[in-house]
DNA sequence: GCCCGGTGCGACAACGTTGTCAACAACCAT
DNA sequence: ATGGTTGTTGACAACGTTGTCGCACCGGGC
């Protein structure tokens, strides 16, 4: 910069006028620097102007996922990310791994680098400490899950209610055994979709049989195995239709009936969608959440923060939608 | 900083020893000052810190890919991220879809923020701007593709041979009538597993029919669309055999498959693997590539590069393994 | 001729940190 | 006692930028 003002024989400030195009620079000098500007390949430094600008952004936002790689969370990272450019910032992105502590380093490495704010995926951990590691007031929107101990923005699907949707269908299409796979119980959209099974259940006047309610399965195998589990007993006593309560576990439920040759005779629904799900034989029926745009609304209300929204926290609820493709709608083998 | 080291009595410059655990300060003031920060709640600014500093680091590496939400993509960047994590620093992600214009704006953001180095899925365009834009010698890193106009360290696949391969892989279950499904054939990627599609014909002795060869295809129902019209003809004139150039061909083109009900007649080999593969009906026979293990390999390399690492760009291949499913075994109708 | 307000511009401090260098005390060897 | 060495520390400038302030100039009204 002091090369630029030297060549267009000017003073540092008037650089920085033009750079910023700010008022009270002459048509001819804009020129000058410009050229110059131009002549040496000058960029400002965006790390040097936040540290001496008034309102000290950085034009930049971090977000921490679960894991960038799984589908769910890299479209929410997608949308954020669309957002965000649109904003002229940049977007640090970290994998946590529902592990408390690496989303502890995560969230100091982000503070440490004076992000304008953050979205976080919150692991399963207590999230107390948040206010004391942000005091500068760095805004943070949570996203598809509640966090413990602090209150924030947030953003999440319906779980609830959504999981209550996918039952009911299944109970429409005359079921009245459904088991559940679901992912850990201290996970808030896992505990949320179950409550949203039982629900139904009790709405339907069903009892719950524990034998088919699996929790705190973690992973495609264990999901896999877990169904091998509760299909073992006699066509009799098997629930007829099944509810999985997270994309991965609803891959290893449709391995483990695939491998039983049950996968036309059991019905199931499975919770988040997933690419070739209608590929598969039969097509499997979802309740589909929007990722993406989840990320988005996380985005918009994190800006709005930024903008000085100093609105109390809110929860936005992205909804749903049931999409039918032949697992759900499979009707129990006799009349039950 | 200046209220720490006044409330534990001593100078600026001591406290930066401390928090940089440089050697020549007392047990006695190190405790003293590591109080203060305590009790103040004092973080260290990493932009100043970059300011001043003499190697003048960020601890930010920039990615640019395709696509975050692109399955093959968010897996390159987990493994630049889980590395540069061993390493203390933060990623920047960004999507570029394709769009040489973004690209160049996504670049201009990483430099500006001074980012120390940066891994690059090249889109179409030319980077012949790259030397000019990039004059702070940030090292740079090509990814997947081989980028046009400049010479940089490169880590890809090694995917004329892998195509070659799956070709041969068909040839060997008796299909002489192989058709090619390929994306943007000015993709280096598109045009090396086109090359290596033409070579294994013409190592089999097979004549390509354009007929049944597909290029520029984009997206998974072109690519469905492409199928459909390949296989029009007649049983007699129709290829026995399919090999699609990428994830989301082979998607389209199973779905193709499935509704003109061949799936289980027209063997199919698909560049790139995908999850549920295996689940379809026959299971989808892929060369899978390991795109975690290119994105720790990119890291890798640029993290050498920043460690002062002079030598010559090099290119890295990262091999890929053909899995048998069943669609890559199915043998053709009649003996051809 | 004087003063006035407005316009265009630059000097300077400051943002939060680290590199340089010099000051000082305490020790040891002469 | 003298000089030198070592170990601990702080003052100060500098990194690249922007906010503040004041200066010089211009045209216009008296």
């Amino acid at each position: 910069m002091n090369d630029v003002a030297r060549l267009a024989g000017v003073g540092l400030k008037t650089v920085s006028r033009v750079v910023n195009d700010e008022p009270g620079v002459t048509a001819a000098t804009t020129v000058r620097v410009r050229r110059a500007i131009d002549d040496l390949g000058y960029r400002p430094d965006v790390g040097a102007t936040a540290l001496r600008r008034a309102d000290g952004r950085t034009g930049a936002i971090g977000i921490a996922v679960d894991d960038v790689a799984n589908p769910f969370s890299s479209a929410v990272l997608r949308g954020v990310e669309d957002f965000a450019r649109r904003h002229r910032s940049v977007v640090l992105a970290s994998s946590i791994d529902e592990d408390p502590v690496v989303e502890r380093k995560v969230l100091s490495a982000f503070v440490d680098r004076r992000v304008d704010g953050i979205i976080l995926m919150p692991s399963t951990g207590d999230l107390s400490y948040l206010p004391v590691e942000i005091d500068r007031q760095t805004p943070v929107v949570a996203i598809d899950r509640r966090p413990r101990g602090v209150t924030l923005d947030i953003v999440a699907t319906t779980n609830a209610l959504s999981a209550e949707h996918a039952v009911h269908h299944l109970v429409a299409h005359g079921h009245s055994r459904i088991g559940f796979v679901g992912h850990l119980a201290h996970l808030t959209t896992a505990a949320d979709r179950y409550a949203g099974y039982q629900s139904a259940m009790a709405d339907a006047g069903l009892i719950e049989n524990t034998e088919w309610v699996r929790r705190d399965v973690v992973g495609e195998s264990r999901a896999e195995a877990a169904i091998l589990a509760v299909m073992a007993g006699p066509a009799a006593r098997r629930p007829t239709a099944i509810f999985t309560g997270q994309n991965v576990l609803t891959a290893g439920a449709v391995r483990a009936l695939q491998r039983l040759g049950l996968h036309d005779q059991v019905a199931m629904v499975g919770f988040d969608d997933f690419p070739l799900a209608d590929l598969l034989v039969p097509g499997i029926s979802v309740v589909a959440q929007d990722p993406t745009a989840m990320g988005v609304e996380a985005a918009r209300l994190l800006f709005r923060r930024l903008d000085g929204d100093g609105a109390p926290p809110q929860t936005v609820l992205v909804p749903t939608r049931l999409i039918r493709r032949g697992s759900g709608e499979l009707r129990p083998p006799d009349p039950a």
